[in-house]
DNA sequence: AGCACGCCGACT
DNA sequence: GTCGGCGTGCTC
């Protein structure tokens, strides 16, 4: 039969513009469509997989299209919602859009041609089903162990590969081998049912006689699948071995005993690795307080006028059960909804909660999930997918900001709480995206409503509040009638001048942690991170050593007993003297970790005291064990960086300590102010108890500081005023939009002149709009200078020709200029 | 991003 | 005289 050749323009995860343009093979066109992935070359030997973007007839002049080679997906993978909201990322934030699709594809849908190729360790050798090819390469993978896709295709031909490599991946002759990097094994669970034998009813009851005398355990333990499984006699009713064992409280013993005595037989059967929730508690059963009850009406209201709500709703005020209420109204539309959270709130805490309510219709995406399970993820939310066909879908996704990109089709709402926090920024690698704003466009496409929940909102989102482009509900009031924790300020200058302090801890501190800890109550102690690390200094020159690479001071780790950058990694053993003056005396500065408890544990030696920083909270396991801990009253003093902040009730907190305000504050950035506030608010908000006003103690060297005096007064409002007049005055947002344009490269002149250069060809198109070029704060990392020039953009409608022309300026520097060497990144909206 | 092509320094 | 450094340009 005669077609007319079809073309398909294929979108590559790569940091190239556009897409490129690829001949669909006659006998797989039926099967092509946008969103699908595809396996095509790209460039002399190179296999990638892409994205079908758009099918059409028109031939390509200039040169000549290679051939499709395979497509992956029976059903498509990507929406058009998807690129829709893709291709407004890699617009606004000024990237490409393969970087977009990068950032958006679990890593284990993208395979690339040096994907190694191993046996499946589960393949029995049996080869009598493979063809000729396919034992050919099951041959070559056994030999050689592990294979690359491009090595198979020396042995057969280039177009064949893909799909002899999908059979035999079907055939569990080979895996991928990310797949066992990942240390991916399908899950198998032990799972227990009754004996054909004992189907038998009056069999059975016989068996239930004798348990009756004997063993009762075990008859319990029948008693229990029986209720469970009211009308199956057959052997169709099966339990998983540890819920049955939890649901009798039995011991595996006496579950072992019935097997010997043939009634029950177990099995291993592979169940899914994301694990099952039942739901345990109706929505309907939530008792709402007054407050929350009218926030609700409220925020409805808002919905009716504004697709973005801002609910400012102070620490404790009970926010979590008005999103489940929210959450609840829309799913029973049949609509979705997306609930982010920045990462480290996603604790245990939120997401059981979450699932109590909604059982297994709430999805988890976040960077703890390894590529396999993000893909299950992501075939659950797609609407269609031949992997998860009879599996319940997730209405409801809680996640990290990667979680915008998975394949929505009907969102009805996006919640985004601590929608303050500046993790919803990512800032490496490109797309630099704002998730907060971002998932307002992404709602806007979908028709949904956004609500943005915090206790201390964004000085931006505040603001637009106050002009009328969101609505706005408060919650005033903290739930049960807690009391809003009072807020004290040990000043430092005059307890160093008194010589009251002992260490950095002064004796007003002292002095609340001793009643605290006399009282049975705990203690949450938070110092930023800067605070916390240790770096290496000579007593008699004050020479600290620096990264060879970066131009930063090493941080010392006491585990290898090494200095180590936190910008590249490079790392040397602790020197021994200074390599200015030669003296011998080098100190720690800094108040380390393990400083921290060991002076803590001198002052208050029957205390357990333990500190959370990513140091002891590398796995998840330790991370849940602290948390645990802490809950169950085990430890009497939690030291932590931000980490203790977020996301977590406890209900035993009676003092706070933030060690050092100042350090906080002094930062050099138009935000700082605005971050301490929010820092400080939120550490503050761990204190209290359901019958007692906790207390806040801050540290400080300067208690005078508008900030402290903030804070102190609870005064979110004059924070804000504050900045406003700050940011209108200085130009920052949000009256004014900001660009950041950084240029690196390995020359430390190069840089200089090359953004000199580029500033003042900016300048003649932006004018004055063109700040610098200044140094950041850290000026060269990894070998390589660093120089940023800052753009402030005013708030109109022309703003977006100013910002094409700038990014043609970008594209033109790159392209035209002596300076072509110099890698040139854009960061829109920088936090 | 990756890879080939291409022009300048320390080695068989 | 070659091997290899990474600067430059292209990939459908």
């Amino acid at each position: 039969m005669d077609y007319v050749t079809l073309f398909a323009d294929v979108m590559l995860p790569l940091p190239i513009p556009g897409t490129y343009t690829y001949r669909v093979p006659n006998d797989i066109r039926l099967e092509a469509e946008p969103g699908k992935r595809v396996v095509v070359q790209f460039g002399k030997s190179k296999l990638y997989t892409g994205l079908i973007r758009l099918l059409h007839e028109n031939v390509p002049s200039g040169y000549t299209p290679k051939y499709i080679l395979g497509i992956l997906d029976p059903l498509p993978l990507v929406n058009p919602l998807q690129f829709q909201f893709w291709d407004w990322i890699a617009e606004y934030y000024m990237c490409h859009p393969g970087e977009v699709m990068n950032a958006a594809l679990p890593s284990a849908l993208k395979l690339a041609s040096e994907t190694r190729i191993v046996q499946n360790p589960d393949f029995d050798g049996d080869v009598s089903q493979l063809n000729e090819k396919e034992y050919l390469i099951a041959e070559a993978v056994d030999i050689r162990k592990s294979v690359t896709i491009s090595e198979i295709s020396r042995i057969v031909e280039f177009q064949k590969v893909i799909p002899l490599i999908k059979n035999l991946i079907a055939k569990k002759v080979v895996l991928v081998e990310e797949e066992i990097k990942d240390q991916y094994k399908p899950k198998k669970e032990t799972f227990v049912r009754i004996t054909e034998e004992f189907q038998n009813e009056t069999r059975m009851k016989q068996l239930f006689d004798e348990l009756e005398k004997k063993a009762y355990k075990q008859l319990e333990i029948l008693m229990t699948f029986f209720q469970l499984f009211p009308d199956c006699k057959d052997g169709t009713a099966t339990i998983r071995k540890s819920d049955l064992l939890k649901a009798a409280q039995a011991s595996p013993q006496q579950l072992t005993a019935l097997e010997k005595k043939g009634v029950l037989e177990l099995f291993e059967q592979v169940s899914s690795r994301l694990e099952s929730f039942d739901q345990t508690r109706l929505v309907s059963d939530i008792q709402l307080t007054e407050q929350q009850q009218r926030a609700i009406e409220l925020i409805k209201k808002s919905f009716e006028k504004n697709n973005v709500t801002l609910l400012h709703g102070v620490t404790s005020s009970g926010k979590t059960e008005i999103y489940i209420r929210l959450i609840d109204e829309v799913i029973s539309k049949g609509q979705q909804v997306l609930f982010l959270l920045p990462e480290i709130a996603l604790t245990t805490q939120i997401i059981n909660r979450m699932r109590k309510y909604f059982g297994d219709r709430v999805g988890v995406y976040h960077s703890r999930y390894n590529h396999f399970e993000r893909v299950e993820i992501w075939n659950r939310v797609l609407e269609k997918s031949a992997l998860t066909e009879n599996i319940e879908k997730y209405q409801i996704i809680l996640g990290a900001r990667s979680a915008l990109f998975l394949p929505f089709n009907n969102l009805g709402l996006v919640i985004v709480d601590e929608e303050h926090d500046s993790s919803y920024k990512q800032y490496q690698p490109a797309p630099r995206y704002l998730a907060r704003d971002a998932a307002i466009v992404l709602a806007g496409m979908h028709g949904a409503k956004i609500l943005l929940g915090s206790a201390t909102p964004s000085v931006e989102s505040y603001y637009n509040a106050s002009i009328g482009k969101y609505g706005m509900v408060s919650l005033t009031e903290r739930y049960g009638g807690m009391e809003m924790p009072e807020i004290l300020v040990a000043d430092l200058r005059v307890e160093t001048r008194r010589r009251t302090m002992k260490s950095h801890f002064s004796s007003m501190l002292i002095q609340h942690i001793e009643e605290a800890l006399k009282n049975k109550e705990q203690v949450i102690l938070f110092q930023n991170r800067r605070g916390f690390s240790l770096r290496l200094e000579c007593e008699a020159c004050g020479w600290m050593p620096k990264c060879k690479n970066c131009d930063v001071t090493l941080i010392y780790h006491k585990y290898n007993n090494q200095l180590k950058c936190h910008y590249c990694g490079y790392s040397i053993p602790v020197p021994s003297r200074c390599s200015e003056c030669g003296h011998t005396g080098l100190i720690m500065r800094g108040f380390g970790t393990e400083k921290v408890e060991d002076e803590l544990s001198l002052i208050f030696p029957k205390a357990n005291i333990v500190r959370m920083d990513l140091d002891t909270t590398r796995t998840k396991s330790s991370y849940q064990k602290i948390i645990t801990d802490f809950e169950n009253r085990k430890i009497d003093i939690l030291v932590g960086t931000q980490m203790v902040t977020k996301g977590l009730d406890f209900d035993n907190v009676s003092i706070v300590g933030i060690l050092n305000a100042d350090n906080l504050i002094s930062y050099p950035d138009f935000r700082s102010f605005e971050r301490s506030f929010q820092l400080m608010a939120q550490v503050s908000g761990r204190a209290g108890r359901k019958f007692k006003r906790g207390k806040v103690i801050i540290q400080s060297y300067r208690p005078e500081h508008e900030v402290i005096r903030y804070v102190m007064a609870n005064r979110y409002d004059l924070m804000v005023k504050n900045q406003l007049a700050e940011r209108r005055k200085f130009k920052y947002p949000p009256y004014y939009r900001l660009v950041e344009i950084q240029l690196q490269h390995r020359d430390e002149n190069m840089v200089n002149s090359a953004t000199e250069e580029f500033a003042n060809q900016l300048k003649k198109i932006l004018g004055r709009r063109v700040i610098g070029p200044e140094f950041p704060i850290v000026s060269r990392i990894k070998g390589l200078y660093l120089k940023n020039i800052l753009i402030k953009f005013e708030r109109t409608p022309q703003m977006r020709g100013l910002k094409q022309q700038l990014k043609e300026a970008v594209d033109q520097f790159n392209a035209e200029s002596k300076f072509k060497a110099v890698r040139i990144v854009v960061d829109v909206d920088p936090v």
